[in-house]
DNA sequence: GCATCTGCTGGGCACTATGCCTAGCGGTCG
DNA sequence: CGACCGCTAGGCATAGTGCCCAGCAGATGC
């Protein structure tokens, strides 16, 4: 489960270029091909490889306004909250959490008229007291997970 | 930028079985080769698909702990924070935001202990005045884009 | 009505990568 | 000391890739 520094250099390589296939990945880290074959089949069987799925950007989609919206539920509702908010497919994410809310979800919708009515869907059910949204102004930093990759390859 | 059916199922396909190629793909969708390769050249030159970098696990690399932490941040010194966050490598994504705070980041850390050194870290830097933090308990909707792709190719 | 353009088909081609195998070699550990 | 593990280096058949072409149907423009 923890990864050495030749891990760590293959995800990099792996996140900035994925195209490249296990022969290549081998050239450019100097070593040899079964060595990236089996490291990969490795890092895929702990987990820490979910998969190379293909990563979408719903602003290209049409969906360019992002948006968390923090939830309180009424006691005992979770479950039926989190089967509703499924169903949903402006909701991208949800976590429970600990703190003010108890859910915390993230939404995307066609234009701030349009996240009316994705807040609209989301809240309109029995089961929750209040939701606070917040507004996706700026990204600075979209999600990353390489600069974690590289700590944890270190030590 | 619209994308139709064949688009959506294109794109559904790759994210659940990613490690196909062009051509199995082109036999699963019961189109000619060339077809899918255009395909994904344009989903691609626009943006609609970014790329197939590795999906890693923070849990898996040792991180199980995540949270959000809303920043309220003192006035003009949006740049220098955002600068500051950027260093830290358990910031997985940063946005800026409408609301009750200024700024919405996700954090890993490898325990409840050690979040408090992170967010001690995070803080701890002129020009943050508040923070508040709700961890994540857990994750009933891992992030997802194949529903509201499915969504966008059907109209 | 006719020409043009675009997107899809179906095929062919050389080249490359893959999956799978073997043998050897330097470490570590009981 | 012997067994084991991870890495190297190579070989081989198969499959996929990138790139080409000609043909064809539907939409668009004149």
């Amino acid at each position: 489960m923890a990864i050495d520094h030749l891990d760590g250099r293959l995800i990099t390589l792996l996140a900035r270029e994925p195209r490249i296939g296990v022969l290549e990945a081998s050239r450019r880290l100097g070593v040899a091909r079964g060595t990236v074959q089996a490291r990969l089949d490795r890092l895929q069987s702990n987990g820490v490889i979910r998969g190379f799925g293909p990563e979408v950007d719903p602003a290209a989609l049409g969906y360019p306004v992002t948006a968390f919206a923090t939830l309180e539920i009424k006691q005992g509702q979770g479950a039926v909250v989190r089967a509703h908010l499924t169903t949903v497919p402006e909701v991208l994410e949800l976590h429970t959490t600990t703190g003010h809310g108890d859910m915390l979800c993230r939404l995307v919708a066609r234009s701030n008229a349009d996240l009316q009515r994705v807040i609209d869907r989301v809240v309109g059910f029995d089961g929750i007291v209040r939701a606070s949204t917040a507004i996706v102004m700026e990204n600075p930093v979209p999600l990353r997970i390489i600069p974690l990759v590289q700590q944890a390859s270190e030590d």
